[in-house]
DNA sequence: CCGGAATAGTCAGTGCCCTGACTAAATGAC
DNA sequence: GTCATTTAGTCAGGGCACTGACTATTCCGG
């Protein structure tokens, strides 16, 4: 015996949300667009000209998950890479035409899917839970610094 | 432009707070355990002789992630799994003397880490933060079910 | 100017997570 | 009792996410 009740984790209901959120996003936003896409997409949108290692940090990922999602992104023509002819280390990102529509595309499904994801709390209490999240996260972020 | 603040986006705070709980989860429970090894290893806790379907229910992992879970549990020499005579469709799963060692390990380890993680939150916000996640993920497995 | 440190990206390896197709076993309707 | 359906588990394939080792380029101190 001895064992605990996992709700009472928060990696566990962490984990959980996760799943409920990459559910609703298939089915309300696209299925093949994944939100870390849409997130490296945004970031690019926001930035044009990003290199692979700041869109990490803005979109919180690890170089090398970056360079595979923008490796998907890039197969399905929706991003650019272009060496920087200033630093011969770097690329730099840009959506296609076909990219930025599909972002426009997928930013108003999106909306419409957190919407939906929160439904079952009240409006102060939406903001409250993405309030909380983010405090969480961000202390956690802390932590890494450090290293 | 037209990008949007990711921030608000539940979706991407919760992966965010996965990745925060790992972060800490390895520093502060174990490097070879994982957090969803360290589940399956629970669920059989508390209802030894489960199979691989129910393990996955209890929480919340389909049945290839289980199987692949439960592997690498075997190989470690932490979980036995053995036929069903009853119904030979079915494997029971049941923990080895070291494995129930290391879930009363761990056990506390996590509640430490627990404590770390929602240390940015008063008492109250804390339970309010699981409360909401919990429900939040709650509703949206419903819309699973009909499936 | 040159050589060592720092930086951007890649690659291999591990683990999580899902879907869809498949196999083997059990069930149940006739 | 037999055959179609359901069920438990496996397997292939795709995507996310990290670490640690490696390459190429830049930067910086002397």
């Amino acid at each position: 015996m001895a064992a605990v009740d996992l709700t009472t984790h928060p990696g566990h209901l962490a984990r959980r949300l996760q799943q409920a959120h990459t559910l609703l996003w298939n089915a309300m936003v696209s299925e093949e667009i994944t939100s870390p896409q849409y997130a490296v997409m945004n970031a690019v949108t926001a930035e044009p000209g990003l290199d692979q290692r700041t869109v990490g940090e803005r979109v919180s990922l690890d170089r090398s998950t970056v360079a595979e999602v923008v490796g998907r992104l890039i197969r399905r023509e929706l991003l650019d890479k272009v060496r920087d002819p200033q630093d011969g280390r770097r690329y730099l990102l840009r959506l296609t035409e076909e990219g930025a529509r599909t972002h426009r595309r997928l930013t108003v499904r999106a909306a419409r899917m957190n919407q939906v994801l929160l439904a079952p709390l009240s409006v102060p209490e939406q903001d409250l839970f993405v309030d909380l999240i983010r405090r969480v996260s961000e202390a956690a972020e802390e932590l890494r610094r450090p290293v």
